[in-house]
RNA sequence: GCCCUCGUAGCUCAGGGGAUAGAGCAUUGGCCUCCGGAGCCAUGUGCGCAGGUUCGAAUCCUGCCGAGGGCGCCA
């Protein structure tokens, strides 16, 4: 790749220019601007200081080493400001980036192994298995699976996991509310209140046990309005069978065993402190019972043994719970750099400007099914990753609703349809796709074909960036940024007509036949669909 | 009081050490003899405030101001 060829050529230079030691890594970056070159890079501005010369004149000596043979592509090298050293290279660079687009096709294009088939489990959504999921659970539920998607296109081993609050004292309330419901009577003091326990209290026979059928609906719940957003967990883990099994047990005799917990005041207590806790935290309070902190550490001890890396996807309302689950594991004697707590912000639902409530009784909540309903898998899982997990979001379900363009999912989408509807008409006017040996991507000239290239050609490290950093919105910025490409494209550059050059059109179909890679491939990082008509 | 996240254009947000800070929506005005106008082009005196680090700060550090979330023998 272009980019290696020029850090190696730079750091050769920059030795025989005098530079040493050189430093960790050369910084190549792509200049906002176009004046300033393809490439670009601060090595001089990095190292004058302890070369002892002003950056500009070290830039002009790296220069000159750089000079005595051009790399590949390269046509100039200009310093510049205080002391860059930038490149320029010719449309060749591009071409032949646009024929490895092309070789990799959406199943390869932007993926890596850089993993190193590493397996992570990433922990996403859990939600109590007593009520549908609300639209305050998708933004992490989109946002888990993105991730997971991310990981895998890097060569990560990946389990999505649900971990299901199965027991306890919410869990025989919710029975009890289902159970009045199917009396028709009003739930009890406390009870669940939505009008979903009138449905479910309804297809529940009538010899059914309430609290075994109940949470087995709830869980279909769960798995069908996750699969309607392409989500699929591939392990349910029950805390139920976590206790059963004896495993919370164990986890506690492990921590006892490393003094890592302690009785006191009649209760059981973690030693936290000891890992950054400001203070201890109980693990069996002092009528007997858990807290809910000795499950969640026995189920991240079985994580543990089943993965090298733990990823917990968690709103920010649980931000609290970070350091003590972190000491939790930490007592136990695992890594704690190897829990990764990813907190999501929350999210302001609005209709049509008006906030929806999402705290209370379900009855002020909207279904994540509606949601879905509403707006469609496509622009649901757009929208709720398009912005940074560490912003707060906000959402108008009602502006959503009207698939108007204050939805870019329909801009990007369209680019896609518009080049399936291109490729229909070539193949119509007969012209056949060509091999790598007879295309021509010489032609390829235009400033928007060299726009549309210059995008693609940033896609792998756009896939590497978002997902060491868990940011799958880059995805999606880049995605709208090869949609404007090609669309400008589109405008000014026809790939079929009178008085275009059949060579020139089949440039032109090599093209866009790259950005329908692009734009395949992206869409699946995100689990969107790439239509072919709209 | 302490902890976490955020504060960028009228609105919703990108950009997270580089050289002239970007997109969408909204506004105003252009572009259909021609591959889908769900499109293209033009239109903007914006990084909360103050210090600091650096050759260079929207980006890193400190303080302040503002918004949201969290600090249980609840889950």
């Amino acid at each position: 790749m272009i980019r290696e060829q020029l850090i190696d050529a730079l750091g050769v230079a920059a030795g025989n220019a005098g530079v040493d030691p050189l430093p960790a890594t050369i910084e190549l970056e792509r200049p906002a601007h176009r004046d300033h070159g393809d490439w670009s890079s601060n090595v001089a501005l990095a190292t004058s200081k302890t070369v002892g010369k002003n950056p500009r004149a070290l830039a002009a000596d790296i220069v000159a080493e750089l000079e005595r043979e051009l790399p590949a592509h390269v046509e100039s090298i200009e310093i510049a400001g205080p002391g860059f050293i930038n490149f320029r290279l010719a449309d060749t660079w591009l071409h032949e980036v646009l024929e490895s687009v092309l070789d990799a096709q959406p199943q390869t294009f932007g993926r890596s192994a850089t993993g190193d088939g590493t397996h992570v489990n990433i922990e996403f959504v859990s939600a109590n298995p007593n009520k549908p999921l609300h639209a305050g659970h998708a933004r992490g539920a989109i946002y888990g699976d993105a991730v997971a998607r991310l990981l895998e296109a890097t060569g990560h081993h990946v389990t999505r996991e649900f971990y299901l609050n199965d027991r306890g004292v919410q869990m025989t309330l919710f029975a009890d509310s289902l159970a009045a419901r199917k009396r028709g009577e009003t739930v009890p003091e406390g009870g669940y209140q939505g009008d979903y326990l009138v449905d479910w209290a309804a297809e529940m026979p009538d010899d059914a046990d309430p609290l075994e059928w109940g949470y087995e609906r709830a869980v279909i719940s769960h798995k069908t309005t996750l699969g309607r957003l392409r989500i699929v967990h591939d392990v349910w883990f029950s805390e139920r069978t976590l206790v059963a099994d004896g495993q919370v047990e164990e986890a506690l005799q492990q921590l006892r065993d490393r003094e890592m917990a302690f009785d006191n005041d009649g209760a059981t207590w973690l030693r936290s402190t000891e890992f950054g806790d400001d203070k201890d935290r109980v693990l069996i309070k002092g009528d007997g019972d858990y807290t809910y902190l000795l499950p969640d550490i026995a189920y991240h001890r079985d994580k543990y043994s089943r993965a090298d890396k733990l990823i917990n996807v968690w709103g920010a309302d649980h931000h609290g719970y970070v350091t003590r689950m972190k000491a939790g594991v930490g007592a136990l004697g695992h890594d704690p750099a190897d829990l990764e707590i990813i907190i999501t912000q929350l999210v302001d639902l609005l209709r049509d400007g008006e906030e929806v409530r999402m705290s209370g009784r379900l009855g002020d909540m909207v279904a994540l099914d509606d949601v879905v309903d509403d707006i469609g898998a496509d622009a649901t899982r757009f929208t709720f990753l398009s912005q940074s997990m560490d912003t707060r979001q906000t959402v108008d379900l009602g502006a959503l609703a009207e698939k108007s363009m204050d939805n870019p999912v329909f801009y990007v989408q369209y680019a896609h349809a518009r080049i399936h509807s291109l490729r229909a008409r070539a193949a119509q006017a007969g012209h056949v796709a060509t091999d790598a040996a007879s295309r021509e991507l010489a032609l390829l000239t235009h400033e928007r074909e060299i726009e549309m290239m210059r995008v693609l050609s940033e896609y792998p490290d756009v896939v590497a960036l978002a997902a060491r950093e868990r940011a799958p919105h880059k995805v999606i910025t880049w995605l709208r940024q090869l949609a404007a490409a090609f669309h400008g494209f589109y405008h000014d550059c026809h790939v079929m007509g009178d008085d275009i050059d059949t060579a020139l059109t089949l440039a032109r179909l090599a093209l866009i036949e790259g950005a329908r890679v692009g734009l395949v491939a992206g869409l699946d990082l995100v689990g969107v669909s790439a239509p072919e008509a709209m």
